[in-house]
DNA sequence: CTTGTTATGTACCATACGGTATAGAATATA
DNA sequence: TATATTCTATACCGTATGGTACATAACAAG
């Protein structure tokens, strides 16, 4: 129990508000008073529990890996390669489109491009991109291992398929596309699975 | 032959200009002195010629379509369906990975999110994007009648599966992958080709 | 050469931005 | 109850933003 005036404002339900705010309208254009508006708090409070701007789009960041993308980490239980892909593709697809969240995959959408002030936040999320790229050619590994993927498969390339596949969901559904359309795309894409 | 003291640069040239600018940067990070220092001219220039930032990024709209983006149209005229779509994500992927241009194709690097007042120019990209859907659809329906496509293909699904593909390549693109990677991933996608 | 017209360049404006100083309110310890 | 500590709230700061007034320069027409 801390002493001195407690907070009257839950960090992590904040901490959704704000990352609600900068998934909609980017780093750039979410503003101050947008992001105060929405975590229901003044700016002194948020620049006392979270540093600046900056440092709470970073926070953001880890609470919607750990959080709305976990599937991606789920996904890699499935049995096979490709019920793993399925699994992936489907419930980016339902998260992407969902109507209680922005539309698209916040690490696409937040910082795809900025001005040069910006700049790292955009590098940190093209690193978060990759690391789930990375993720699932170390899962193709496994099932080549397996035998559950052909021999001369090569599974950087697999990966980076299904993450342009998701990438282009991902901007597609901010687009307007709805869940079905979406989900016909992926049964497209599934018929060029190997073996 | 205009009356009055004629314009000190190419209009045209200054609207490449101002393209890249938003091209890398998106609507909102591209600043004024930005735009105008790399077009070369000061601002009352700018705003005489153009009107205002608004107005300059809506022409270089057309600008990028007509220009960098014409393959899409010249795809069209490949003989078979499946020709129509390597020309165009292969050539895409040319574009994409220019090192004379941005990286990343404008219609989704522009303005995929942002503030309130930029929200028509985010709609305008989107417009725009979907266009370039509903004409390969029309070439889909076309390759239908000639036998070149099996006839419970869906064109629309097909045309937006190809465009998903497409913007995820762009993002990919942005976040620094090789145009030798992305080959690959459009072979990878277009083993799903039907019939 | 004068006049009308259009472009340029400097200097400026109002506003909105991210960030902070400071005074007061709410709690724990003593 | 007194005091130290932390959070809240108003009000403010410097800067950068998009946009413009105005004086001047360069051309065509008369």
């Amino acid at each position: 129990m801390p002493v001195g005036r407690p907070r009257a404002f839950d960090v992590d339900d904040a901490l959704d508000r704000a990352l609600e705010v900068f998934w909609e309208k980017g780093y750039e254009g979410a503003t101050l008073p947008d992001l105060t508006q929405a975590m229901g708090i003044n700016r002194p409070s948020m620049y006392a529990a979270f540093g600046n701007k900056e440092a709470l789009f970073r926070k953001t960041i880890d609470r919607y890996i750990n959080g709305h993308a976990c599937h991606v980490k789920e996904a890699f239980a499935e049995p096979t390669a490709k019920e793993v892909v399925k699994h992936l593709l489907t419930r980016s697809i339902d998260m992407v489109t969902s109507s209680k969240t922005p539309r698209g995959c916040f690490l696409v959408q937040g910082a795809l491009v900025c001005g040069e002030s910006a700049d790292p936040l955009r590098q940190e999320l093209i690193k978060r991109r990759f690391a789930g790229e990375a993720a699932l050619c170390d899962r193709f590994k496994q099932a080549m291992a397996e035998g559950d993927l052909p021999k001369d498969t090569d599974p950087a390339d697999l990966a980076r398929y299904v993450f342009v596949i998701a990438h282009g969901l991902s901007v597609q559904a901010a687009g307007g596309a709805s869940k079905a359309k979406l989900n016909k795309v992926v049964e497209l894409a599934l018929r060029a699975w190997p073996g």
